[in-house]
DNA sequence: ACATAGACTTGTATCCACGGTA
DNA sequence: TACCGTGGATACAAGTCTATGT
């Protein structure tokens, strides 16, 4: 069913392709899709470039073990730079770090090796580390001579690996280089972090291409694991990496048609969400009243992604990664219910580890019922207790997918994302300054940023540059004060607002990523529109990459684009 | 209904080149 | 010329969601 609705709406764009096309104006993202699941006919590539070989250690570098040199055999020595490369950081410091590290730094060693080395904190990885350290400044001190060798051999790689061939079009890869061998860095608590990841051999390596292409050759002497031609799917490149054994795969860069496509594909989606959402939302509030426990937390689960743009909440298993949760998986623990505080009624305080652990921390004030509700499914349960006990992504999905076809619990974040800044761009923006126009856009972006709790450790160098920043203004001023000519005047006085603009921007986004959103939740036509109304070049939006990830909104989209 | 594999999107951290400045 | 801050590119982890098998 779902298959031909998708089927269905491909006709619509298509017609609408046939439209630019009568036109004479032929863009690739309008050429014609098939609709059985193929999603090429023609791949070409010349396959993954590999982590290259170890290089031993030179023989004055040396490893001591209880104060004692011991000489390591290459395994174990690989193994060992990967930590001693990391001996700055936290991470090696942390105990479960060190203990999923000296487990697999054992499997490495020789018998010889395992009998010696019984205790990890008797290692000595400290001429490793300078050594290291001291390579990377010789990098930082070469030659412009020898650093332009490095360029040019970047650039030939990225040549001959970093393209591909997608039907009728020479498209760009977004990783093409297989994983280098290392210690796994998780985010947040993470049970496994410290493990080894293994080196990638071509044997591990599944190639996907199709058949009547130049098959991409392995090195001399060995073999790929297997070489496959399914056009159902999009990646070029795959294997199992050994933490998680999931699989990792090389696909194309955000510029190629596939994924511009695909983009503009759930951009449309959630315009059709906006189509029907006040009709969902009337169906969650009734559903709050609902005799099923069931029905009563898929309404109240939905009504926080709606307004607080919470992810879906897979489940996760237990101790293979950070405890992180979303909306189905909240826990007891992760709520508080206030049925007064200071003036507000039925306030409902989150706080939970959300996506790569980062804290979701937020208070708001709730109708009645939702309260009530909340109170009953906390009845009787314990901290570490499922809040919604009954319920989880995929039973919320199925319900969303009767609602509206292709409707999923992430649309209500794009959506909400892309409503969001349509509306606050309508509210900030006036006829200033260019500069004034964009404060306001990012003002808008931030909105958005701060609904998806997307944020950032304030930057190191934040306090600094600020001041630097003020410093520059200062002197603006008093170079204003100081100038008499009418028409210099009104050049330092640009500069100077130039300057406020971008100090304000600064402040307000000192805790605020705004890259996620931008590249991920915002229908760019929004953007695009916005732009052209406003007269703002596209560059101070949009940069070189970010163009080229939106030319088909770039493309397509008029002033006078509604989301 | 449930578990798991697989494919693809979303997310932060880190690296690095570049341009401006002391 | 060395240094420094910054924006953009890159790396890769961590989510979502679908398909498939039992």
């Amino acid at each position: 069913g779902s298959l031909l609705h998708l089927g269905a709406s491909f006709y619509c764009l298509l017609v609408i392709s046939l439209i630019h096309i009568l036109s004479s104006i032929h863009f690739r993202w309008e050429e014609e899709r098939s609709t059985d699941g193929s999603k090429w006919k023609f791949l070409e590539h010349k396959g993954p470039v590999l982590a290259p070989p170890y290089e031993p250690l030179p023989g004055h570098v040396r490893f001591f073990y209880d104060g004692k040199l011991l000489r390591l055999s290459a395994p174990a020595e690989e193994v060992a730079t990967f930590f001693a490369k990391m001996l700055d950081h936290e991470y090696t410091t942390k105990e479960m770090f060190r203990k999923n590290f000296y487990k697999d730094w054992r499997k490495e060693m020789t018998s010889e090796e395992k009998s010696k080395i019984t205790d990890i904190n008797k290692c000595n990885f400290t001429e490793m580390s300078e050594y290291f350290k001291a390579q990377s400044e010789a990098r930082k001190q070469m030659s412009k001579d020898e650093k332009l060798k490095i360029k040019e051999e970047n650039e030939r790689i990225l040549q001959e690996y970093g393209f591909c061939v997608m039907d009728n079009h020479k498209e760009r890869i977004g990783n093409f280089r297989i994983e280098p061998p290392g210690l796994f860095r998780g985010r947040g608590d993470h049970p496994k972090m410290g493990m080894l990841k293994r080196r990638i051999r071509p044997e591990d390596i599944i190639i996907n291409c199709s058949k009547d292409s130049k098959h991409p050759k392995p090195p001399q002497g060995t073999r790929w694991k297997e070489v496959r031609h399914d056009n159902k799917v999009t990646w070029l490149v795959s294997w199992t990496e050994n933490i998680q054994g999931s699989i990792k795969y090389i696909m194309l860069n955000p510029s190629s048609r596939i994924k511009g496509e695909k983009d503009w594909q759930k951009y449309e989606t959630a315009r059709r969400l906006k189509k029907c959402v006040d009709r969902l939302r009337a169906q969650y509030r009734e559903d709050w009243k609902s005799k099923e426990m069931r029905v009563r937390q898929r309404a109240v689960a939905l009504y926080f992604i709606d307004k607080l743009a919470l992810r879906a909440g897979n489940e996760k298993e237990e101790g293979e990664t950070a405890d992180t949760v979303g909306c189905c998986s909240l826990r007891v623990e992760h709520i508080k219910l206030y049925p007064k505080m200071d003036d507000q009624e039925y306030v409902v305080e989150f706080d939970f580890l959300g996506k790569d652990s980062i804290r979701y921390y937020n208070k708001m004030p709730v109708e009645k019922r939702v309260f009530k509700n909340l109170q009953l499914f906390l009845e009787n349960k314990q901290p570490e207790d499922d809040l919604f006990d009954r319920l989880n992504t995929s039973i919320l999905n199925k319900h969303l997918q009767e609602l509206m076809d292709g409707l999923t619990a992430k649309v209500f974040r794009t959506y909400n994302a892309s409503i969001t800044l349509q509306q606050q761009l309508k509210e900030l923006t006036t006829d200033e300054s260019i500069p004034a126009k964009i404060l306001s856009y990012n003002r808008a972006n931030r909105a958005v940023a701060i609904l998806c709790n997307h944020q950032r450790a304030a930057p190191k160098t934040f306090e600094k540059s600020m001041q630097n920043l003020q410093t520059k203004i200062d002197e603006k001023q008093k170079q204003l004060w100081a100038t008499r000519k009418q028409k210099a005047v009104q050049r330092i006085e640009e500069q100077l607002m130039k300057l406020q603009m971008q100090a304000t921007d600064r402040e307000e986004n000192k805790q605020i990523a705004l890259g996620t959103s931008k590249l991920n939740y915002l229908d760019p036509r929004i953007s695009v529109a916005w732009v052209k109304k406003w007269d703002v070049p596209m560059e101070k939006i949009y940069n070189k990459t970010q163009r080229e990830k939106f030319a088909w909104a770039i493309d397509m989209a008029e002033e006078d684009y509604e989301f």
